[in-house]
DNA sequence: TTTATTTCGGATAAATTTATCCTATTTATA
DNA sequence: TATAAATAGGATAAATTTATCCGAAATAAA
């Protein structure tokens, strides 16, 4: 469904608004133990997240990764699947047709159009607050 | 989504639909052309659906591939997926924990599975015959 | 039985995604 | 100002997916 790339981002700013939620900064290294993937590529990923502002960076002694406290409760799922991902997954064919067209679907389209957009709406339903809140309370986990 | 795989593979099985409710074994030759895909590429996944019993195929001369009548309209279209994808689409974890667990649900578990099960649902819910039947009338496109 | 036609299947290559490594740059602090 | 700590970013490698090529096997028909 959704790459390894965005999976990794999706837990690294779950992780980091968990721990901004509580004045810390966190490392790379933390993030990926805490979320069990490869250092050096959750690193890349990171640098993209914050190229689309959607987590900061303090470079330096004492500098690490954290999310404004108020993009916490106004970042949307699907911002950061679009910043890693794409609008593909809920605006392409389900066929791989060039372009989803009401005038010339492919032959899942009627189908395929519902899930798409509720997956869409999930996206865009969803804050990291929300998901970060599951995380502090115990409730989700971010690995195994 | 989908695999570059499963799109050529439901594409395929959807035109050999079309093609043997009319009594005409098709190659992958016309197919690929048909549904626009790479010929070889897609003769690979023609195999895997004969192996998995989805389609059938006829070797030798005035051979090629059919799907037999009554299947047509008893295949479903998770069968194909299942058959390409396997079925990580509709039962893993959305984040990619190890496995999808209601115990140890990641962030988006409960939301996640709401759309996933949407897609189960219609991928279980839709026959081969249903998308044939619209690119007979030409209500939906293989390709482009 | 030979020939033409057609799928099967193994080997290989290209492209993309995933992952690693190393150095440069930035910043706090001693 | 020197040093240590930290992210940024380029180069490269490994793994997977996508794609191509070619000969083997099967089959119908001449
Ligand atoms: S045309 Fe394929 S999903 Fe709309
Ligand atoms: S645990 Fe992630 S979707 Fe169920």
């Amino acid at each position: 469904m959704f790459s390894k790339a965005c999976e990794y981002g999706i837990k690294a700013a779950i992780f980091i608004a968990v721990n901004s939620s509580e004045h810390r900064r966190v490392s790379p290294k933390e993030i990926s133990e805490e979320i069990d993937s490869p250092q050096a590529f959750t690193a890349k990923i990171l640098q993209a997240l914050v190229r689309n502002d959607i987590v900061q960076s303090v470079r330096g002694a004492h500098g690490g990764f954290e999310i404004e406290k108020d993009k916490i409760a106004t970042t949307k799922l699907s911002q950061i699947v679009f910043a890693i991902d794409g609008d593909n997954i809920y605006k392409g064919c389900g066929l791989g047709l060039h372009t989803c067209d009401e005038n010339h679907p492919c032959p899942v389209h009627d189908k395929f159009k519902v899930v798409r957009e509720e997956l869409r709406e999930m996206l865009e339903n969803t804050t990291l607050e929300q998901l970060a809140l599951d995380i502090k309370s115990g409730v989700s986990f971010l690995k195994i």
